[in-house]
RNA sequence: UCCUCGGUAGCUCAAUUGGCAGAGCGGCCGGCUGUUAACCGGUUGGUUGUAGGUUCGAGUCCUACCCGAGGAGCCA
């Protein structure tokens, strides 16, 4: 009886038969010879089925077999060169098919289709070499995300998803109803993370955002996912340290354990490999110059629209702090630089290779007196923010965090062109189906 | 919300000035013992997004609407 295994591991079982339990991918028929390419979700392999070293029956069976039909193999490792597949190398003098299941007529061809018709079958589309390569690499950004935060210091601390108020004042809200009150779906954890840090120190929390916003392009989903720490008594510097020695681990750690993954999107990963500290870091004055020089003008106190972004991420190499933003820019919690109210202790994190902001944070202010003034200036409820008001009342110390866009590191790492790619079902305007 | 582009076979697209609605792929049948999105021969396949209008004649022109894509603003 061949022992079941799974394709990532055929290497270590060369010259042995093996049983593959999963689907057909694509199928060559040569006449009397038969490639069947089989995915187990771990990989991709090339079954061969010679008609004169299997019963009639098991010939029959291969060569009907149809595009994504269930079925269990088994055969033989032989290590060749012309071997598709991936890891590839490898593949399955084949012995046996035994079919589970007979798909008829699967839509998606490996032939081209347009994105309304693969968005209409995300469902099945997932199971595309392409898409499963990026959420494979999903997963190990998240996997780093967790390890990086956990062993450094930082305490996973879950924060609300269905909140009473805005947390940020600028954007649209998913409103929903909380048996009678008003309720939101979630756009950050940060203002629950300031509570949380007075507690436990440094604190990250880890899920899905909500944002009502009616944007419409290849940067912006309804939900996405957003890992937020946030530390007590660390300044802006240290809040930029941490966040360069954080996003140099996940690049590093998918460059090494998804490598495969990587080779099928293609991704010349030249760059990502210069991902290590220190990043460079500019001043918005000095983003301004720049971006004057560069020729994508932007006058004073403007915040940066994706071209700027683009264009600055552009200029260097690594990732690019910018920090200092003017105070009109960024949200009412932001930390005013001292001496110069008109900016402050804000910094985004910019990526190259024109993928833009994938962080945006800062410090926050710790003072009472100029919180209480923001609220005010920026027309906030104030009964709402009392809670938020007493952590400045209570101990207050110098705090700093960050939010780092899950979706938009993936997008950069995997060097996609849109965001909808990089989660299984996403959530667009217009389409929330399947 | 605004701007731009698009909707023709299951899929991706073509159709000249308004004049017989086509090709490749897929499917099906046949051939092939090394294919890598195989190839070769045959075959199947249409309410041209919807509703009106102009015209001898509309995929093509006009009006309205629906749907999709890209971008802007805003943001991660």
């Amino acid at each position: 009886m061949a022992e079941h295994i799974y394709i990532e591991d055929i290497a270590h079982w060369e010259g042995q038969e093996v049983t593959i339990k999963g689907w057909l991918y694509n199928k060559t028929d040569k006449g009397r010879l038969q490639f069947l390419l089989v995915r187990d979700g771990t990989g991709l392999v090339q079954g061969v089925v010679f008609q004169k070293e299997v019963s009639p029956e098991v010939f029959e069976a291969a060569r009907g077999v149809t595009q994504e039909s269930s079925l269990i193999v088994t055969g033989t490792v032989r290590a060749d060169k012309r071997a598709p597949g991936i890891p590839g190398g490898y593949e399955l003098s084949v012995r046996n098919v035994e079919i589970v299941q007979l798909a008829e007529d699967y839509p998606i061809t490996p032939k081209e289709h347009g994105v309304d018709f693969l968005m209409d079958r995300r469902h099945l589309w997932l199971r595309s070499s392409r898409q499963w390569a990026i959420l494979r690499v999903r997963a190990e950004v998240i996997r780093a995300i967790r390890d990086w935060l956990d062993n450094n210091g930082f305490l996973n601390v879950d924060t609300p998803i269905l909140t009473p108020s805005a947390c940020e004042d600028t954007t649209t809200l998913f409103a929903t109803d909380y048996f009678g009150e008003p309720a939101y779906l979630t756009q950050s954890g940060q203002l629950y993370n300031e509570a949380n840090i007075m507690s436990f120190g440094r604190v990250y929390c880890f899920g899905p955002t909500f944002r009502a916003e009616k944007s419409k392009t290849r940067r912006h989903m309804m939900e996405f996912w957003m890992v937020e720490p946030e530390m007590a008594y660390a300044d802006l510097d240290e809040c930029m340290r941490v966040q360069e020695e954080f996003v140099s681990y996940i690049v590093q750690t998918t460059l090494k354990n998804r490598a495969h993954e990587l080779k099928v999107l293609e991704r010349d990963t030249t760059l990502l490999e210069k991902v290590m500290p220190p990043f460079p870091r500019i001043s918005y004055d000095e983003a301004v110059e720049i971006l004057n020089e560069k020729g994508v003008p932007i006058e004073w106190g403007d915040d940066f629209g994706a071209p700027h972004e683009v264009a600055i991420g552009n200029h260097f190499e690594k990732p690019v702090f910018v920090h200092h933003y003017p105070t009109q820019c960024k949200a009412f919690y932001m930390e005013e630089e001292p001496g110069r109210p008109e900016v402050s202790k804000s910094v985004d994190l910019l990526a190259p290779e024109g993928y833009g902001e994938i962080i945006g944070g800062g410090q926050r202010t710790a003072s009472y007196e100029l919180l209480e003034r923001r609220i005010e200036e920026h027309n906030l409820p104030r009964a709402a923010y009392e809670w938020y008001l007493d952590l400045r009342k209570y101990g207050s110390v110098p705090h700093s965090g960050f939010g780092l866009g899950v979706e938009r590191t993936i997008m950069w790492i995997c060097g996609i062109h849109h965001i909808r790619e990089t989660i299984p079902f996403p959530r667009l305007l217009g389409r929330m189906y399947p």
